[in-house]
DNA sequence: ATCTATCCATGCAACCCTGTATGGAGGCAT
DNA sequence: ATGCCTCCATACAGGGTTGCATGGATAGAT
């Protein structure tokens, strides 16, 4: 009788199976979408099979949460603690907002989003970020920049990079434009010059990943 | 047999009224917290009375992105076509964003994250934004800024304020720490120093400012 | 070949929201 | 006092979602 429907997927679906539609749809629609309904239509069954696999739409919730934590955190901070120089700290933080792989701006942003009217999960994220604010401003004082300067150019690149995203000026922007932007950018966010070689050495690594992805 | 509910407010209402309701709930919870059922429920009155001024839902959202546009529309941009110095432009951007009855954050944050999820929407704020960053980078060109930079400065200045009020950074922060941090945000956006004169004739301004409102 | 655990379909109950149609209650002018 | 217009109460229909309970289908193990 539902031979049309099961002929479409091959296999059975797994835990996994749910949360990953569930992200595309936190992603792409916010959490209020992230219906139950929704979910087993997208993936060809009925709801029945979405609570053997959940308590409820609440478990559900909090895995997406979950898979939010274990991706985002600590790329950032990361970044920043390794660098030997100033240049190399604020071009690995570039290099870590760009590469997808590592950081997932869409999700960061939507459940950016989520938080908003969520205060649980407004405190989770306002630690997450104090984390990579803080991270940053050691990096500038490691560098000699007296408090509270290393403070605020920690929150100005952080919050600027928010934004970008939150925007999406990647969609309206080309690559040779974003390319085009990198010296104005460290000027801005650092006070200083980057080095000639430095910012075409970094040029090179980014080609090498927009290739990849 | 109503008379419990009735004695409760006093006059009829309008259809400002509804509309000032409405943009409470959504800068308290979001659009998707906006509901006729809410609205009635919190005036005190059934939803025979909303559906006598309004047509639909949507025409009441329709009036609460209008009441934005009227509001958060040109500020930014006044502010900073006037400035006769770099100083004066930059603290008269700060000067709109603390001044909540010239800028509303709350609404203007409630309607970025409605737009996230409305395309339509999302194009009338994309072209508010654009418009407030060529105001701003126009004035860095006005003061001896080159290309990019003077763009990027912009953007570096607008999407830190778009961050800062989207975290409620203001709520933890105190007015005292708000203002130690003056000179500090005016060398990372600007890359020059602030005058001291200029400075302290601001901190006045926002002193008076406070107590106002 | 049978048994069992896994996965899913089906049906039901409860709740919530929107929109409409209709009639009632009150102020206000003549 | 009468009639009109504004504002609101009430009731109904339609649609949508969550959660649960039960039974069926399928794959793998013995």
């Amino acid at each position: 009788m539902q031979a049309a429907q099961t002929e479409d997927r091959q296999t059975r679906l797994t835990r996994d199976d749910w949360i990953d539609a569930a992200l595309r749809l936190l992603i792409d629609s916010g959490v209020d979408a992230v219906q139950i309904t929704v979910l087993s239509r997208s993936l060809g069954v009925t709801r029945g099979s979405f609570y053997w696999h959940f308590d409820s739409r609440e478990s559900l919730l909090d895995a997406l949460v979950h898979q939010w934590r274990s991706r985002n955190t600590g790329v950032i901070v990361d970044a920043v603690a390794k660098a030997n120089t100033l240049d190399d700290g604020i071009l690995a933080l570039f290099a870590v907002w760009t590469d997808h792989r590592r950081f997932d701006p869409a999700l960061d942003q939507a459940v950016r989003n989520w938080a908003r009217y969520d205060d649980a999960l407004r405190a989770r994220l306002k630690a997450e970020d104090d984390a990579r604010i803080n991270a940053v401003a050691a990096m500038f004082q490691r560098f000699g920049y007296p408090q509270p300067e290393a403070f605020i150019r920690a929150r100005v690149i952080c919050f600027t990079q928010i934004t970008y995203y939150a925007l999406d000026i990647a969609a309206d922007e080309t690559d040779a434009q974003r390319m085009s932007y990198l010296e104005a950018y460290f000027r801005c966010f650092t006070g200083r010059d980057i080095n000639p070689g430095t910012a075409s050495a970094y040029r090179n690594i980014l080609m090498r990943g927009a290739q990849k992805s």
